[in-house]
DNA sequence: GCCCAGGTGGGTA
DNA sequence: TACCCACATGGG
């Protein structure tokens, strides 16, 4: 018998097909992309990432030189700009002085120990040092976010409460340890919560996971009774 | 006008 | 540890 998050990895395959991603071009614009991210519509952050290539500064050693007040400037439509320009720019000083401006570099050594350096990071929380581990530095670390939380809670999956730790935990107990493996399920995450499964959509027909997922029920008996689901 | 969006850090009990 | 709160913009 498979593990459930298994068999939700295989079902999510089959209906978005195979996904690679982070819509970035460098390992540096995942963290740039991770850090505006925070609590943040993408779409916003892609109006922010649109003005630092256009002032050209998206490079740690531009971003950690421009003035502060110009960087929360460029920075501003991704929201929480102040403290979002505080992270950035720790992070830039942090990884020029101590890491040659190499993103790979800052992540090189054993899993844990990376990850600890990440977290260490004023603004670098657990998502975020995922997310770059992942999709940055090619590590098998697994990314918990809000659809993740929300998408498993409702396939019952998730009692809701459990810590970002316990979670993480549990996906990579039951996925095996693969950047490529991983990448691909949040990426099917994020496709699934997007379609299927915002906060104030909880009728998902046409979901994938209909069945497993108890909004999904309630869908297919609407369906089954002829009314709208 | 209201709700929501791929979190994090600091304070308090 | 477990809550609370501030942080801010743009789109539906």
């Amino acid at each position: 018998m498979p593990d459930p998050l298994i068999t939700i990895f295989e079902r999510l395959k089959r209906h978005f097909g195979q996904s690679r991603w982070w819509p970035a071009e460098t390992p540096f614009e995942v963290v740039v992309g991770a850090i505006l991210t925070q609590n943040t519509a993408w779409t916003n952050v892609e109006m922010a990432i649109a003005n630092l290539k256009t002032a050209d500064v998206l490079c740690p050693r531009k971003l950690r030189d421009l003035p502060r007040l110009r960087l929360e400037e460029l920075i501003k439509p991704s929201g929480f700009f102040r403290q979002k320009a505080t992270y950035l720019h720790h992070f830039c000083d942090l990884l020029v002085e101590q890491f040659d401006s190499d993103v790979n570099r800052l992540c090189h050594g054993p899993l844990d120990d990376v990850r600890r350096r990440l977290l260490a990071i004023k603004g670098v929380g657990a998502e975020t040092a995922d997310s770059i581990l992942l999709y940055a530095a090619q590590r098998p670390s697994f990314v918990v976010d809000a659809y993740t939380r929300r998408i498993f809670t409702r396939l019952g999956l998730l009692q809701g409460k459990e810590s970002y730790e316990t979670i993480r935990r549990m996906f990579m107990a039951a996925v095996p340890q693969s950047v490529a493996l991983y990448n691909a399920y949040h990426a099917l995450i994020v496709q699934l919560a997007k379609t299927f499964c915002r906060k104030k959509q909880p009728q998902c027909s046409g979901c994938p996971l209909l069945g497993g997922c108890p909004y999904g029920q309630q869908a297919d008996e609407r369906l089954a009774e002829g009314r709208p689901a």
